[in-house]
DNA sequence: GCTTAAATACGCCAAATGACGTATTGCGGC
DNA sequence: GCCGCAATACGTCATTTGGCGTATTTAAGC
């Protein structure tokens, strides 16, 4: 077994720690490190083969919530391990929302790590007991699930959000015609500005963006 | 140290397992066990003296999930695990509500489970990895969590799953196949087959059955 | 060793989609 | 009355997708 590593994090020494821990086994092997998000993106652009990697939260140009969520949308069969010294409700439930495969302390003893690692590649998810207590938690109190709010001050009109909720319920143009009595030229015209306004190039991406936005 | 268990199941080869695996460690001590939550109940009447309650879910009378609520309506310093062979989506959920402090599997190792044990009374959670994906995806997806458990048994390949995921996040064809280092062919086949598992005939309808089913 | 399932890969064809441009109608505001 | 915007509608063209057949290679189970 080779497993192919990846390390993010903008202190040198805690990148240090992290290799000697991985050291002590020899199915991993670190691949690279990057000191962000940034660092990061540009590297996989040039050498994605890898399997898992293990991400910090706290980094300048772009931390690892904003990473995580653009490598899950690139490359979504990477794994992601949190790992980072703070343990706070906020990083932990943004992490998870970004796609985050596990989420550990970097306090966490090199087995642990190890045995983390391989349940992650195994289909499972690494976490320390403190944050399982926290997922927990977080799923008996759903108050704040959905309100982070980053409006992009959209402006649909109100015939585009029919034909957008047509279009995520899985219709095709001719069937979301003849449901709003449309031609079906006019919907795809529809379809069209929606795509100008939301600067998306198909379906999916439209839904997501229109979602994300509650226009939908 | 000396941890007092009680154990509740209604299958007494079960309850022996799990008292040879619990035999292993000084000091971890089986007050009593219980064949179904009335049982419990009751003996807990007169012997609350128990840290921590080792729970199957699926048991005749009372089930795990309303054992759990009751015993934390009476006796909230009472630490419980979920401790099933069954790991679906909805009595994950169910027991979370209830207020379990941990899911484990039965086939899990007696290490395992003392460590597990010894985390939840330090104020932690004890979890499978596999467990701790499921909720994590709970948390993700707050909307299936009211609703139904029709898993209608759909079997996707690994591959075909990491296809899916790609799909759902919009790429197209050609991006999915460089991702995963792919001929588009082979891409479209799997989608192919993956669309007639699922008896849908485009992307949309393939994502939303998938995450309703908790595939992707 | 044989069987099965999964993963890989092509080709063909029809339908659906996305990106253009263009045009008409109706309605509210100034 | 004119302006601007939303809503309506067509045509064209390239790309993408979905459906179907076929085939080879690899991994897993018996």
């Amino acid at each position: 077994m080779n497993i192919k590593i990846a390390i993010v994090d903008d202190n040198n020494f805690l990148i240090r720690a992290i290799q000697e821990k991985l050291s002590f086994f020899d199915d991993l092997h670190v691949k690279f490190t990057a000191v962000n998000g940034k660092d990061l993106l540009e590297k996989l652009e040039s050498n994605r083969n890898v399997d898992l990697i293990l991400m910090d939260v706290e980094m300048p140009k772009m931390n690892g919530v904003q990473a995580t969520s653009a490598v899950k949308a690139k490359y979504p069969h990477i794994k992601i391990i949190m790992l980072t010294v703070f343990d706070n409700d906020e990083n932990i439930f943004n992490s998870i929302k970004a796609g985050a495969d596990g989420y550990l302390l970097k306090e966490v003893n090199p087995k642990d790590l190890h045995q983390g690692i391989l349940e992650t590649l195994n289909g499972g998810a690494a976490m320390n007991p403190s944050i399982a207590l926290k997922t927990l938690k977080l799923l008996r109190n759903p108050f704040d699930f959905g309100n982070k709010a980053q409006t992009e001050d959209i402006k649909l009109s109100s015939r585009e959000i029919e034909v957008l909720e047509q279009l995520s319920k899985g219709l095709n143009y001719n069937n979301i015609a003849d449901n709003l009595f449309l031609s079906p030229s006019t919907v795809r015209k529809h379809i069209e500005n929606i795509y100008t306004k939301l600067q998306v190039h198909n379906k999916l991406e439209a839904i997501q963006k229109a979602k994300s936005n509650n226009l939908i």
